[in-house]
DNA sequence: TTGAAAGCGCTAACAC
DNA sequence: GTGTTAGCGCTTTCAA
């Protein structure tokens, strides 16, 4: 066993008096310390320190909240399941959010409900967080709650009333502009697309790139089809669709939707991507291994996070100023074997963008 | 816009005095009442909870903190990926500890290093978590960490030194000795194990399970091949892989490693599951759609994650008594395509297990 | 069944 | 630079 540091359980916790006395100084030269506020000596600092680590001091932040009104903590609204987007999201909000010296509360919402975000928001902010995160996967509904600290909505417009409101995207409309632009590019007449439930605001920025897409193309707008997320959905999709024998290129709203079409299209007798192009949507990095290595456009996760902690960190800290509006994160197309131009013009060049 | 609930930012926020006074109460009964404790009468606790109610009254978790030494509230550490599993768990944690009526903290470690685990532990220490959950993905490695609340680590051992030290498993060398027997039963006459990275726990568990297996039945134990999780790392193991004509069957420590691994392997000209059969771990279901279909087996991250939490607030409301022991979860083995009989006996029926 | 007073451990405001 | 005093909003005695 390792020797380990810190109090046994028998005596109580140290109090930021007890380092006050072992280090003869006051308590608020302590708290001052372990702030680091200004107008301390370099010397009164290090004792300090050294009498905190002697006696394994540990702040209470319960107390420092309740004296100071302030949590340092942000509370983030995530879905309650288990995908590649989800989890990013999550990670890279995790990861802003220590970073910028904050603790991180995290409360699942049933596969988004509006009830559900309504109750989310309400156990954070009993819970005394600064600022709320509402990720990305959210259903259209309006909510009513009033919250008096700042909200981030990531990746979709504000679904309810809050003091200070801040938006960062993901892109998605470019991404999706990109992904139907690229089978365009390829020579595919028009391109279908597999849409995410109609609810979802993640879905209906995808939707809107690929119509502009195709309008700015004057590409005909074949019917929506619509699944929710799953591989199997997407799987069923693509029976839909394998019977269409003017299908030549399918632009789907996630990766693994993508996977599933791919695999029932390839059962009905249809090859990816000589018969029919495939983009996903997302970019997780294990399906460029499968066969075909699938086409698809990278979400910018960690940046979106990043980008919109900041925001909400300044909208926390310093409620006065303005911070600039945020930029977009750039569009990444990962091109792999699922798109090829369509039978028609197999072999030509494709044509390309203006 | 919907109606909003609430006060507005200008008054201030009500206070359980405030609710009593409107009540016609004490302080003391709002707490009571708040608390669900006895020795209220009918009358008066619908009285506070309607007070309550009409000034839109917010409990503060801080005060309630300090005040009474318990914050219902459990801090987990993470591992700062994003993979299927690690999501998985994480869903499953925040449900159980919700539906268990505590709040959740998350901390992430960057990969698994033993100071990542000891300051992350640390942090939550600080805010006040009454347990801690180290999820699976741990690395090796001594933590000096000395903490007084409930530990729970979840699949693997535990790693440091803790008042109350709990362990629940998801079953991983019972899944890994499945896995492997189910190649054996094909006919077999070995199986190479993809590991992940040595370090982990996580790898561990099941290349002992792989081994005892292969042990079981007097079979020849090949040199261990390892991976970091990653497709990428299963595709380079796969490369090398399909150079040894001997290999005939391949178990993966994760579904991305054998994802990847597939992929390599066809590439050379080893079709799967005819020359080789793979099986992975996790169950991610999305490679039920890949070709071809991904034999594995599945983690019973809901169930461990929820009988783990039950066991940890147990521990944190009743420290006396004990709970029996953890059942282990039972084991899946989700037969898919790419597994088959080894050629020599292709066609032939596989052998059954004694 | 209910209430009054005394803190929980820290920080805010002001003095020195 | 540093110390003093007074709470933050709740729960805990203990008394009624």
């Amino acid at each position: 066993m390792t020797p380990v540091v810190g109090r046994g359980a028998g005596s109580p916790a140290p109090r930021s008096a007890d380092v006050a006395r072992v280090a003869g100084v006051s308590r608020k030269t302590v708290s001052r310390v372990l702030n680091n506020e200004p107008y301390v000596s370099d010397e009164v600092r290090r004792r300090v320190l050294e009498a905190a680590g002697e006696l394994g001091y540990r702040l209470n932040h319960a107390a420092r909240a309740l004296a100071s009104g302030r949590n340092r903590s942000i509370g983030v609204v995530a879905l309650g399941t288990a995908g590649y987007g989800t989890a990013s999201l999550l990670v890279g909000i995790e990861r802003a959010v220590r970073d910028a010296g904050y603790a991180l509360r995290v409360v699942n919402t049933a596969d988004g409900d509006p009830e559900g975000i309504a109750g989310a928001v309400m156990s954070l902010l009993e819970q005394g967080v600064d600022g709320v995160v509402v990720s990305e996967p959210i259903v259209e509904g309006e909510v009513s709650v009033r919250v008096d600290v700042p909200v981030l909505f990531l990746g979709a417009p504000p679904a309810f009333a809050s003091a200070r409101t801040l938006t960062v995207g993901v892109g998605a409309y470019a991404l999706a502009r990109a992904a139907t632009d690229h089978l365009l590019d390829l020579g595919h007449t028009t391109v279908h697309h597999l849409a995410g439930p109609r609810q979802w605001y993640a879905s209906k920025d995808r939707i809107e790139g690929w119509r502009a897409a195709l309008a700015a193309r004057g590409a005909h707008e074949p019917p929506l089809v619509e699944g929710d997320w799953s591989p199997a959905s997407g799987y069923a999709a693509g029976r839909e669709l394998a019977s269409d024998s003017s299908v030549t290129a399918v632009f789907a709203a996630g990766d693994e939707m993508a996977i599933g079409l791919i695999h029932a299209l390839r059962e009905a007798g249809r090859r990816v991507p000589e018969d029919i192009s495939v983009v996903g949507f997302d970019g997780n990095p294990v399906f460029a291994y499968v066969t075909p290595p699938l086409t698809t456009v990278r979400q910018p996760f960690d940046a979106a996070a990043q980008q919109g902690i900041r925001l909400l960190v300044h909208a926390i800290e310093e409620p006065e100023t303005d911070l600039p509006p945020a930029s977009e994160p750039p569009v990444e197309l990962v091109v792999r074997g699922s798109t090829a131009p369509p039978p028609s013009r197999q072999g030509q060049t494709a044509r390309p963008t203006t």
